[in-house]
DNA sequence: ATATGTGCAAACTCTTTGCATGGAG
DNA sequence: CTCCATGCAAAGAGTTTGCACATAT
């Protein structure tokens, strides 16, 4: 919740482990995709490695991942027409854009 | 190259076996990370497994994946505006968009 | 004969699962 | 005491690598 943006298990994991040193990986993986089953988390798959996991109830928004330092933040902005980009007789149902580049702490 | 669809290292084995029954997955992954590393093909990643890969020189394009069958197609539009989305002080260098939905064969 | 690409199987990485344990109620 | 979530370690899935062999030159 503090991170503001999707995390990996990875990066759940090194947060976790400050607060309680023993935490194992597991735990981690297991705890996220429960939260994720009962609707508190949802999954964000980017490139570059495993899933990441945000909040469930952000508003509609997109991502952007750093090539750098490979932290995933959130785009809060959406072009609108993307529904009217797919091929006839292809039903949209929804959508996710990536930008890629550097983070302003990167750049 | 006659697929006109980015296709996962699995499919590239069954088109492949199709042709040489004895095609191993060492040689799949093997040719395609050469071919990607040469310049010939690029990698796409979407949710749901692994890389897929595509010929390099198609023109700017996204993707459809597909959810019932889980295959993916190429969009050939692109909305404009989107490297203006991301926040103050970040550099888009590239973007990705991915419509998810049903494909006209499964609809 | 030499060099190259292949299939096989083992190694790896990331993720999941089984199980015994320890802390909470 | 009973339960249940945890850590650990082993098991899985997908991908990569080492190696000996076959083929082409």
């Amino acid at each position: 919740m503090s991170a503001g943006r999707p995390l990996t298990c990875e990066e759940v994991l090194r947060y976790g482990q400050q607060i309680v040193p023993s935490l194992g990986v597991a735990t981690v993986y297991r705890n996220v995709k429960m939260l994720a089953g009962e609707g508190w988390l949802s999954e964000v798959e980017l490139p570059g490695g495993g899933l990441r996991y945000e909040l469930a109830d952000l508003p509609h928004h997109h991502h952007f991942l750093c090539r750098s330092c490979d932290q995933a933040f959130d785009v809060h902005q959406c072009p609108d027409e993307v529904q009217s980009l797919a091929p006839a007789g292809f039903e949209v149902d929804s959508h996710e854009l990536i930008l890629f580049g550097r983070c302003a702490a990167c750049t």
